[in-house]
DNA sequence: AATGAATGAGGTTTCATTCAT
DNA sequence: CATGAATGAAACCTCATTCAT
């Protein structure tokens, strides 16, 4: 049920997430938070020791949940095109359904709050995205291009994208086009 | 010459930008600003009532020379694919070289600080670029898609692009690889 | 076995005494006391109803222990001069050996937490050392003076020079010249 | 004008010292300064830039004016007991004239907010103070003995006769008795 | 008795904005 | 116009105390 975690962490992020949503990044403050979370303020310091600490799990937390949305059956025995077109819509799924993590992930990332070992913790999620890119280059159906620069280019391609469709009143007309643009962009 | 604005609110605006690169919009603080650029706290009131209109003025500002710079000999009489490469190519050029610009235009698009008509003078905007994209479908080198969605692409795409060039040892081996995709998602 | 107590008051007292001793009487939090004395925060409370009933306790607790030690045999049968010196030395050395009681001491003393009833309490301990003082003073060996204010000067200075020489690395140098320096001082 | 000084930094610190002596250190808060002194809490942040920092600078003014009261005339070609004596005089009646500063010496020296430097920056204050002491040595009328373990001696007991002078209804009778007590204890 | 999560008042600090000079 | 000290509301965080288990 999403929106309602059961444990107070995620009450707390799901609060965040909410808040963020609504305001913005810099309009989080703790009090805030609490009262969205219909807790005392000094609870919120029970479970996270900082408003940076907070930021930055949370910010580990929701790339887990994005790059496991993602990464899923990324390996199966398909044909390339099927899996690069799954992921694509993968991709854009959550970008759409999960809006307020999508929020914040772009704004948490040039925040002031960001520590270097947040950033460490998320590498190396990315691996089973770049393998099925290694495989589209090896099929030769892909570019020869450095897999981090497509990752890069699918990732601000559709996160942009999904902002748009998120604004239209029938979103079906675009969700197609997505992947149609990720895939003639890169292939060969 | 760039950085050293001659009107006070040229210094305004590069100090702000400056600070904005170091320490991300939600450091930026009006203290700062005025240190930044050399002049007393109450001396930026003067120029602009309060943060929110230094920051709604210096949004629009940079947008227009953002626009500016894409939009520049867009209408001339030559060959489509020649200018849609121009545009790729100034997209990208001015991301690269005004950072502290793109950063800004970024994180303020996502602030509490955007007022309703800020966003209003940057439509028009888009013009030139959208009747170069139309130009594109009319001649039928583009694909049969709406505009705002291909320019939101273009935005996307390019921005996120620049932002990983400009992490690179050697940028020359990514910039050409820009328009090349770009042209790849847009071209029927 | 100092150190250990085997009650729970004791338990805690002594947690108390190696906190004031790390960080200082405002360093003390119930949350830290309770750490250090490896329970749980409320049950800190079942046994003192409030910090200030703590450390209060903790006083007269300590002063009790103090007064006992200075105290002891000062009403034997022994010449003036051997009794003032063996109160000096205990003096002292209760001084050195309980570090923490007396850091507590001082602290405490100047603090918003003393009540008046405290205070009170304490009186009176001094009885014995009161009585040996006024005995030198009848045998003609002391000076003829206020002895609450030979009992000051005890305090301050014993206390004072106790801090001093548990600084130095060789502190047997010194040890002898305390009670000299208290009976020159006093002596007729 | 003693209580009002003139400059900010001066309303602060008496405001401060007020305080100390109303409520302890540990009952110290910014805004009960800020308060104390008539000025709006942020003020205090314009010429402290934290509360440690206001505390440790009003630390080292008043052992400078401390160490200055005492060090005063101390080099004269004066007979060595005529020096001490003025020295336990002047010694004494700081202690009773500036009472919140010496509440405050004795409070922050044993407080959380002790910097290092602040420390050594009230080292070699003793200077004169040490070398009179030396030259007592050297005149033969003082004992054999570590300066600064006289410097202690000096200091606690002092320290705490005025403490117990500050008391008394009466407070002639005891002045004369404190330099009387020091030669005593000191000398050959 | 024992636990420790939860509370919320209060403390420290920041910062947008004003105003006397 | 320019200054920068002053303001005070609001942010972050701590901690004495309570209470359901």
């Amino acid at each position: 049920m999403k929106g309602k975690g059961s444990t107070k962490e995620e009450l707390i992020f799901d609060a965040t997430l909410r808040l963020v949503e609504q305001v913005g990044l810099s309009g989080v403050s703790m009090e805030a938070v609490a009262k969205q979370a219909k807790i005392a303020t000094g609870t919120v310091y029970i479970y996270f020791k900082s408003k940076e600490e907070l930021l930055n799990k949370l910010y580990v937390t929701v790339k887990l949940k994005f790059y496991g949305t993602i990464s899923d059956g990324l390996n199966e025995d398909k044909p390339f095109k099927v899996l690069f077109k799954k992921m694509c819509n993968d991709y854009l799924r959550f970008f759409l359904e999960y809006y307020p993590e999508t929020i914040f992930l772009q704004q948490f990332y040039n925040s002031p709050y960001v520590t270097a070992s947040t950033v460490d913790a998320t590498k190396g999620l990315l691996q089973p995205l770049s393998e099925l890119l290694q495989r589209g280059k090896t099929e030769m159906l892909l570019k020869e291009m450095d897999t981090r620069f497509m990752i890069t280019f699918l990732h601000g391609t559709i996160g942009q994208l999904a902002g748009f469709i998120r604004d239209q009143p029938v979103q079906k007309t675009y969700t197609d086009q997505v992947w149609t643009i990720c895939w003639d962009a890169l292939k060969l």
